[in-house]
RNA sequence: GGCCCAUUCGUCUAUCGGUUAGGACGCAAGAUUUUCAUUCUUGAAAGAGCGGUUCGAUUCCGCUAUGGGCUACCA
């Protein structure tokens, strides 16, 4: 019989989203919505010295954004909660006394001033089978001064007691079987008495097994930790519906080494958050993917591509295509540099495939930010028009503000190299022929026409055209002049005309 | 230092022993265009090294090198 697969996506609210976060929770949802399983969302609070205000609403927000869906968990309710760490003590607390009970776990009272010192006196020194009988704890103090201990009120934490020299075997989906010799792991803390809440390992599969998860897809740095989990599996008698597991490789620098961090984002001038953030302590602002004029279907395309591929060239791909053809068999194994230009090319493409209006609700924004007013209407036609040459709407503006703001000044060069002496005739003449002109709105019937005016007057197209273009745009560039011509209308054609005319001098 | 994971064009990657090693981003050139772009075409560009296994290795194994991760009363 299948199980129900039902995976996590389990942060901790330390801070805004980190970009790979972003991808193992994208991955995670594929997965889920594949498999019609579920998806939910925990928060790992255990270390209340990390928690940061607002980070967790800021990750909700942020997957929203993305349109990454959760079944159940914090903010979304469900039959498994609490799904918060910090509310989940009681049960913590439950299954720390059975790994007592049961001989996998011991009492130990070290203080962290004692094993820093122990690491300085011992080289490579590890709390494990081999040195925990020097140390202070249930297993080399007698039964009665450990109650005594306790009862005075000492502080204690509880580590997983590793018997060594077995060999331990992680089944990973992506990375096939990890052998590991258990003397290598140390007694890892699994709960702190100071602030009665288990450390992640122990929530993490108390949490995991509760909650029924059948996968555990979560980033390569958590590879190490794995057998540990595996054996808390086993202490717990929990083994046989131990979830799969499949460690994801992380996301590295676009330059030098190391893996991706806030820095190089500031470093290079490319987010590594979805939202822009607000550091509450530092009070430092880092920008975000949205605010930057990503759209949210272009991140979640180009992060899947980051570290998997469907096995063929399809690279534009939109959440329900990821979802049929994701597969973490084909997940690969080694890091991958963030490729932030192609990043900025998936943008390119979403935007070309999203229509106009919406795209011009988006740019009314820079236009009125720049003190302009405008209608819809017109910004639709000019985003029709320009579309194709942005990557971002906010690269929209400063390409094509001459629509709403009529030149003052002319491109010198160009002015040197076009205008030349039989030209204000010329223009002038062009004028006469617009002023008798009323369809501007259809911009092939206005070339047509003014094309035809050229040849039967001899007029070499270029010789036209390029001033024409000066005269309305101040430069040589922008779209089809007729475009131009058809936005701008009949009187304002003419009065760019009748300006450059005054102003331009050679 | 120890342990684990990885290694194909600058970057993301395809290839499940036999290929002219394919695609995409970026880059360059050309074409198109009344401008600037877009678009199109073309081009340069890769199997880390050394040993095996095999009739034959990018592909399987080992070693070395390199990169990454972990090594907390953080996750």
């Amino acid at each position: 019989m299948e199980r129900k697969v039902r995976v996590r996506f389990a942060p901790s609210p330390t801070g805004a989203l980190h970009i790979g976060g972003v991808r193992t929770c994208l991955y995670n949802y594929l997965f889920a919505k594949q498999h019609g399983g579920d998806m939910i969302f925990r928060i790992e609070d255990t270390d209340s010295n990390r928690f940061v205000p607002g980070a967790e609403e800021y990750i909700i927000e942020a997957l929203e954004w993305l349109g990454i869906k959760f079944d159940e968990g914090v903010s979304y309710g469900g039959n498994y909660g609490p799904y918060r760490q910090s509310e989940r003590r009681d049960i913590y607390r439950k299954y720390v006394d059975q790994l007592l009970e049961s001989g996998h776990a011991y009492i130990a009272f070290d203080t962290p001033e004692e094993l820093e010192a122990k690491r300085n006196e011992i080289a490579n020194f590890q709390y494990d089978a081999s040195t925990r009988m020097q140390m202070s704890n249930s297993l080399s103090l007698s039964k009665e001064e450990v109650d005594a201990r306790i009862a005075r009120g000492d502080q204690y934490v509880v580590r997983a007691k590793i018997e060594p020299n077995e060999e331990i075997v992680v089944h990973d989906i992506i990375r096939g079987d990890v052998h590991v010799n258990s003397s290598i792991l140390d007694d890892k803390v699994l709960y702190k008495s100071a602030d009665n809440l288990p450390t992640y390992h122990l929530a993490n599969i108390v949490d995991d097994h509760l909650m029924e998860v059948s996968h555990v897809i979560r980033g390569e740095e958590w590879l190490p930790s794995a057998p540990l989990h595996v054996l808390l599996y086993r202490f717990f008698g929990w083994e046989d519906t131990m979830p799969q597991f499949a460690h994801l490789a992380l996301l590295l620098k676009p330059d030098g080494n190391g893996k991706l961090s806030k820095r190089d984002g500031d470093r290079l001038g490319f987010p590594v958050f979805p939202l822009e953030w607000h550091d509450p302590k530092s009070g430092d602002v880092s920008s975000g993917y949205r605010e930057s004029g990503y759209l949210p279907e272009a991140v979640i395309n180009f992060l899947a591509l980051l570290g998997w591929n469907p096995g063929n060239d399809q690279e534009i791909m939109s959440m329900d295509e990821l979802i049929a053809l994701f597969k973490l068999e084909r997940c690969s194994k080694a890091g991958a540099k963030f490729d932030f230009e192609k990043g900025r090319w998936f943008n390119h493409q979403y935007l070309q495939m999203t229509d106009n209006r919406t795209l011009a609700e988006l740019f009314m924004k820079d236009i009125n930010a720049a003190g302009v007013e405008t209608t819809i209407e017109m910004a639709e036609q000019v985003v029709g028009y320009m579309k194709s040459r942005v990557n971002f709407v906010k690269e929209l503006w400063p390409l094509c503000s001459f629509f709403w703001i009529a030149p003052t000044s002319y491109d010198e060069k160009a002015v040197a190299k076009r205008w030349k002496a039989e030209t204000p005739a010329m223009m002038a003449e062009l004028r006469e022929q617009l002023a008798a002109w009323n369809d501007y709105d259809n911009a092939e019937a206005t070339e047509e026409y003014v094309k035809g005016w050229c040849e039967a007057k001899g007029y070499g197209l270029g010789n036209v055209m390029n001033p024409f273009r000066l005269m309305l745009v101040g430069e040589l560039k922008g779209p089809h002049i007729f475009e131009i011509t058809a936005v701008l209308g009949k009187d304002e054609t003419l009065r760019r005309i009748d300006t450059a005319l005054n102003t331009i001098k050679n």
